[in-house]
DNA sequence: GTGAAACTTACGGGAAACCGTAGCAGGGCT
DNA sequence: AGCCCTGCTACGGTTTCCCGTAAGTTTCAC
């Protein structure tokens, strides 16, 4: 079993269940903070006393309060301290379930593992700290099934671009000029109405509203 | 201390987590379910064999999987519980922040606490029992904020009738005929047309997509 | 280089939404 | 009753949006 292990999750009974699971695997102090700023103080503490970490395990998403952080979410947490010790073994333990946003981390931040903060988390935590003690890589399987199902419109950025702009209360005709801006392309007015009429049909909307709280619901914006 | 709580969660490592804090505050044998319809069967029981649940936690949402379930998020299961037992105390724990979801429980549920899963959720969740113990209401501090910033509009059920039409996609021309049908008054055009002016004044929204991606934020719809 | 195809943009007629005004009905008061 | 006040509705002009068509642009193959 790993002997060091870093903790970095913001909600304090989610931090407590996996301290003690991770005790019950056998690591005898599991360590455990709430910010990815100390997070990151404490993996360059460990590396200077040559007592590097085995693993860290992260949130995604932390909330703001009153303490400013340099690092905002646990995606940059990873960033910074493969900068500090590259060998540094990364689990994510998170809500997220959108396939884009996981996929990107085993690709481009070279995570080891993720279980989705889900029905049957503590088997899959288990399963996953196994995986990674083997130096295999880890999806808990919920998310497996969740890849199928997506049989949705999948937006683009320019039509997240286009609807961010209508949420921002800009009228339909000014969104070119902003699109302009941005060096976002196309831009003409009737690429913008040729989209909104894509995304509205393959939805089954006749209504820009119906969009909006479409696009609200599964979180896009 | 209560004696005898009821927890319903369906994540695993926080129902473990709700379970430690419990008994770290004195309830020797803290009963968990991971479904709702399990919570029920729970509560219908204890309150057959002489000894009813003092406190039922639950969570808000729970997520579907192979086992089917006639329940199927904690406001259901509230109010079921109550047609059992009425005395029964109830503390909803959720990630849930949309004010208007969360007063309906209080309104119309008569939920005695509810705690926002967030940073300090281990220490609110201490308070909130503490608070039912003495047979006071608790909301955990995180959401009293959110509540004063809250200077809105508040919705007529013509305000909400409107807007979910226009939702469901119904041309703005043609919600008379529907206001009408369901005896909603004022049903004119101009009336519609007045009071999506007036919503959109007070917020301070030029768009119908504004508005609509508004109330999708705080849940009226 | 030429042509075809796909894509982007421009334009114009018609529908819907927006906005101010005026007419109408009901309630309360003298 | 007569009057005022309030709120609902009806109407017309202007703006925005919708949608089909046509013209321009880029890409790619031959």
């Amino acid at each position: 079993m790993f002997k060091r292990i870093l903790i970095a999750e913001d909600h304090e009974t989610q931090n407590i269940s996996l301290q003690k699971t991770l005790t019950e695997l056998g690591t005898e102090k599991p360590e455990y903070v709430f910010y990815c700023d100390d997070a990151l103080t404490w993996i360059k503490n460990a590396v200077k006393a040559g007592q590097p970490y085995d693993l860290l395990i992260t949130d995604l998403y932390f909330e703001e309060d009153h303490n400013r952080q340099k690092i905002m979410g646990g995606a940059e947490l990873i960033k910074a301290a493969k900068e500090v010790q590259p060998n540094l073994k990364t689990l994510v333990f998170s809500g997220e379930s959108k396939t884009a946003v996981i996929d990107s981390l085993f690709k481009e931040m070279h995570i080891d593992g993720y279980v989705r903060k889900a029905r049957h988390d503590g088997q899959y935590l288990k399963l996953a700290i196994a995986a990674i003690l083997n130096h295999k890589k880890y999806l808990s399987p919920d998310l497996k099934l969740a890849r199928k199902e997506n049989n949705s419109h999948d937006f683009s950025d320019l039509d997240i671009a286009i609807i961010s702009q209508l949420v921002e209360g800009t009228p339909q005709k000014n969104i070119p000029y902003y699109l302009q801006e941005n060096n976002i392309k196309p831009s003409g007015l009737s690429s913008i109405e040729k989209r909104l009429n894509l995304m509205k049909e393959v939805l089954g909307f006749s209504k820009n509203e119906q969009l909006i709280a479409y696009c609200k619901d599964i979180g896009i914006i």
